[in-house]
DNA sequence: ATGAAAGCGCTAACAA
DNA sequence: TTGTTAGCGCTTTCAT
């Protein structure tokens, strides 16, 4: 016995065929008599033969396999885009290679090796707030942005419609009667940030309700920032009515320094966050959010991707997906859980 | 300009040397002239040629690539395992493919895919729970499991000390004065739920608290199912004066029913959990739970499977790393955040 | 220190 | 329908 594995040319000896006939056997040629496409297969079976990926990808000149860059893979907005593009690659048997970078420097090292060096046919970039990141991607190379739309440059993208997903919340809030409206960001530098920021000040602009710079507290879309974006508004005096929270880990810091200080939610303050992470109808109270749809945007980012690679130009170029409103008790009495 | 990359004897024409001479240059041999390496540099930075990984590998017979497994790819924990991968995989300069496999048919696709096509030079499986698993792998492939250790098979693992965990979780309820503890398990077909069954059983009857059991009740990890977990021991009138949750997401859920049935933590019922979910410490009351590092999980894991792949037979066969007891409200007013 | 030749396992182009 | 001949871009002998 042979250490090593089987090659398309063992099959073809022991089938006593060309091993060409072999490739056109196992690619699912036509062109292949029943008898002898069944004296290959025999032989396949015999041999335990299966191909070699990465002789198939030598070949052919791409390797099936998609990148998927983002800041990290433990967040669960990411990890469910990731999740959503996986199984759509899969699919399409194409395979996802995610890899993490926190800082600019190490998404250059990685744009390196994995589209330098050819190791993927295409990329999905999670959150491409810094323009920078642009450079270090060769113009003409397969790639979608999720999470922000891709200014000037001819990029596609995949995106929440964030304008109009916080209009829609702060149009919850204002629905209930609230004219005081604190609104907690994400970093600003964010493109998302800026939008869901537009999207409260035109909600607010609509029901004439002045817009307020100290309402605004900018944080970085952790619970300790919602906490203490709260806190420093209550530190101040401006207490509001209600708060949207860029993000339901905010949101949920917001509920804990209401709790702490007293505050009842939502009969003296009302809560609103945007994603519908997994645990926030077991927030107390549960949360009212924005829910989006992370799976579907992996989808859809993946599915644009591999109709870029295969050069039909895709139908959209920048997809914006709505996100629903869940209503529960933390804006509402009569909410849901 | 030629539409395609330079390859490496493109570089060589235009550096005057022989391609192989450039191969030697791009992979930091020692025997070139240093004026050669220099002309070859240049031509490299000229030409902007980068390497081809799959060419690489097809000569090498080795991908640089390795796989992950996971039921699926949002669970914080899975995804912190992977994250912990990926970083130890890229500090060695290799690539983490990570996949999900809900069912034992998608997990025979994916081995197939991944191990079958040689498209990785290794394989880690986070949550082995099924050991139908194991026929799919061949034998001899480099395999790590995550999360169990493999019973008989030669296989090895890295996972929490599950017993111990367990044990010390229930000894510190017990240390409160606690006697009446209830259990709410992973689902008993995971060795990890046995185990840290066992851990409980241990810590009771070292205690001489009689076990009972009908103060454990079986869920699926579920906030959802911790609930109602609580929920069923209310119904039949045994309220516990602690509960310990082998899992953040359930002891959520037991926090949740608790609050609801108006039963106050935790002075009228002590909570504990396992993980310490990035939200932990955000519930009502914060939770106390053991805090399990998975990223390291992931790294040593890694760490393993490389040293496997490099034929140094790996120091550790079963790796078993412990978790730390975090305090905080939901088993003493005196807790922490 | 450098080069020439062979081959990794497959697909593609052409011929028969 | 099948086989033959060339590569894909690199590394690995083995010469020189």
């Amino acid at each position: 016995m042979s250490t090593s594995r089987p090659t398309i040319r063992d099959v073809a000896r022991l089938a006593g065929v060309s091993h060409q006939t072999v490739s056109r056997v196992i690619n699912g040629s036509e062109d292949v008599f029943p008898e002898t496409r069944a004296t290959v297969e025999a032989a396949i079976a015999e041999m335990g033969y299966r191909p070699n990926a990465i002789a198939r990808s030598m070949a052919r000149g791409q390797t099936h396999t998609l990148a998927c860059i983002s800041p990290n893979l433990t967040d669960y907005t990411f990890a469910s885009v990731i999740e959503g593009a996986e199984v759509e690659a899969r699919q399409h048997d194409y395979f996802i290679l995610s890899s993490s970078a926190s800082d600019p420097e190490a998404f250059r090292a990685l744009v390196d090796e994995l589209v330098g060096h050819r190791r993927v046919d295409g990329l999905i970039v999670i959150n491409p707030y810094s323009d920078e990141r642009f450079e270090y991607i060769p113009k003409d190379f397969p790639l979608v942005f999720v999470g922000a739309s891709a200014h000037e440059k001819n990029v596609c993208s995949v995106s929440l419609d964030d304008e109009k997903v916080a209009y829609e919340a702060t149009q919850h809030l204002i629905t209930l009667g609230h004219t005081k409206i604190a609104l907690v960001t994400g970093p600003m530098e964010e493109d998302c940030s800026r939008d869901r920021t537009d999207g409260y000040r035109r909600a607010l602009q609509e029901a004439g309700i002045a817009f307020e710079e100290s309402m605004v507290i900018e944080g970085d879309w952790s619970a300790t920032s919602g906490q203490s974006a709260l806190l420093s508004l209550i530190e101040q005096g401006r207490v509001p009515s209600a708060v949207f929270a860029q993000n339901d880990r905010m949101a949920m810091g917001v509920l804990r320094a209401a709790r702490d200080a007293n505050i009842k939610v939502p009969s003296q303050l009302a809560v609103i966050g945007v994603d519908d992470m997994p645990l926030s109808s077991y927030f107390d109270p549960p949360l009212t959010t924005m829910q989006q749809d992370m799976p579907r945007i992996g989808q859809e980012a993946t599915r644009m991707l591999l109709e870029i690679i295969k050069k039909k130009n895709p139908t959209v170029h920048d997809m914006k997906l709505s996100a629903q409103l869940i209503v529960r008790r933390s804006t509402s009495e009569k909410g849901g859980d």
